[in-house]
This record gives C-alpha cells, sequence and structure tokens, in this order.
DNA sequence: TTAATATTTTAGCAATTACTAAAACGTAAA
DNA sequence: TTTACGTTTTAGTAATTGCTAAAATATTAA
C-alpha cells in the first residue's frame, strides 16, 4: 500500500462518496458478504438446497447424500448454525436441522427456482 | 468416510431421492456456488456494489476507495471478470470495468436493495 | 450396567485465499 | 527517445479452509 495511486483524472468528490457510502452501508454489507460466503461452497449450498426441498435433515442423512464425513458435514453445520442460516431441532439422538426462514431471504429465491427447475425436470 | 454410517430410522427412498435431484442440478448448484463464492468476499462484494452504484470504475479509484493496493484489486478484478460477473473497457491507460447484467441476476436484487437503502439514509 | 447409535469436537493436513511489494507490460506525454 | 502513468503479473507470506480419522459426548436399547 502507502505508495497512493491516484490518477490524474480522477474525480474526488466521486471517490470521497463512495468511501462515504460504504462506511454507511458497512454493517449491511458485511451481513451479506457472511451470507454470500456460506452459500458460496458447493457442500454446504446443497445442504441449504436439501433443507428448503425436503423441511428437515439430520447430519447422518446429509453425510450420505453429499458423500463427506459425518464430521466434516457437522462442520458445515455449525458455520451455517453460527451464521444463524439454519437451526437444529433434537429428537432423541438425531438431530434436526432447518432452514431460519427470514434469515435466507437474500438467497431464497434461487432456492425456490432450483427447486422449480428441478420439478420441472422431473416430469419430462 | 468409508465407514457408512446411516441411520436406523433413515428413510432410503428420500435419500436416494436427494442424490438424484443433486445430481440433476450439478451444473447450477456449482455455477450458483461460484457466484455466491465470488460475492462471498468483502472487498469484492464491495466492487460490485461500486460497479452497480456508479456503472463503471477503475482498478486504481477502486484501490483508493477500497483501500487495498491496486495489484490486489486487479486480482479480484480478474476473478470477477473470469467468473464473467465484469467486463472491461480499455480507454487510453485506464480499464474500465462494469457488471454484465445477465450474469449478476442472482445478486442483483440485493444489489438494488442496499442502493435504495443508501438512498434512503441520504435523505434523511 | 454395557453396547450401540448419532453427533460433535479435536488434531492434523494439503490446498486455497487475500494480501503486499516489486517486476513487467502498455500507453501517453515530454 | 525517455519519463510517467495505469495496469497486470509474479513471488512470497500468513491466515483460512475443508476435509479426514479418531476421540469425546450424549442418548437409547439390551
Amino acid at each position: 500500500m502507502s505508495k497512493t495511486c491516484i490518477r490524474v483524472l480522477a474525480d474526488p468528490i466521486q471517490i470521497k462518496e463512495c468511501k462515504e457510502s460504504l462506511n454507511r452501508l458497512d454493517d449491511q454489507l458485511d451481513q451479506t458478504t457472511q451470507i454470500f460466503n456460506l452459500s458460496g461452497n458447493a457442500a454446504r449450498l446443497k445442504i441449504l438446497f436439501l433443507l428448503h426441498k425436503e423441511g428437515e435433515m439430520c447430519p447422518c442423512d446429509l453425510s450420505d447424500i453429499l458423500d463427506i464425513s459425518v464430521g466434516g458435514v457437522s462442520q458445515h453445520l455449525r458455520k451455517l448454525k453460527d451464521g444463524k442460516l439454519v437451526k437444529d431441532k433434537k429428537v432423541g439422538q438425531t438431530v434436526f436441522y432447518s432452514l431460519v426462514d427470514e434469515n435466507i431471504q437474500v438467497i431464497k429465491p434461487f432456492l425456490k427456482s432450483l427447486l422449480d427447475n428441478h420439478k420441472k425436470e422431473s416430469v419430462s
């Protein structure tokens, strides 16, 4: 860094405004970065899709479906839970995970369209 | 892996169906994983937001706004370009980057609402 | 109680990430 | 030409990721 590389033709007002915008939106940007980051992993996106499709699932079944060790699945689920995208419910010795609807609004449209595509393909 | 951990209570039909769904949607899942992955980084999400807000920007200005070295910005832009989320246009010695609209449909609603929130906050 | 099942946590690993500084590359101006 | 500017690429780094195997935890059944 340090060497300030500002173009001769740069518009200082535009740049200042952009910096202010980012500052003001900082919280929202961080929050959404986190949601996209959690969803931007093949295993986790599949988990989110499956929870959307099936309602709820347990680590063991997910492990079988995704072909990842149960421990690995559990770690993904913990991340998703830390990010408040999923919640869990214990029934006997098995734990059922499901989506936290209000916190996945950003990716919900995608999950829906994926499911629709899936159904369409099933028909044909 | 290897040790097949299938619950005694598991529904083999449900599991089989889920595996088939994932197989069928494989391409779409991969594609969207990549978009979310590209967007799930603080610097890149800010770049996408700024390109949406301003129309086009060059690496040098982005470097100043984001407080990241020009080289670092260039690397983010290359990733976004490889993922076809942005395109570039050379004018003299400066390169202007802008969004590829048809390829950011998944995250567009978010960018729009961010910008709306920004404008609302500006008023108050 | 003991044994089996389902999950979580831990330790360890190879691969990837995001960054910087510096070198290399183009383009424009003196 | 030489110099400056804007960008990209490279080399190197510390930190993070995603996975496994194994240990630890908790619940249920024998």
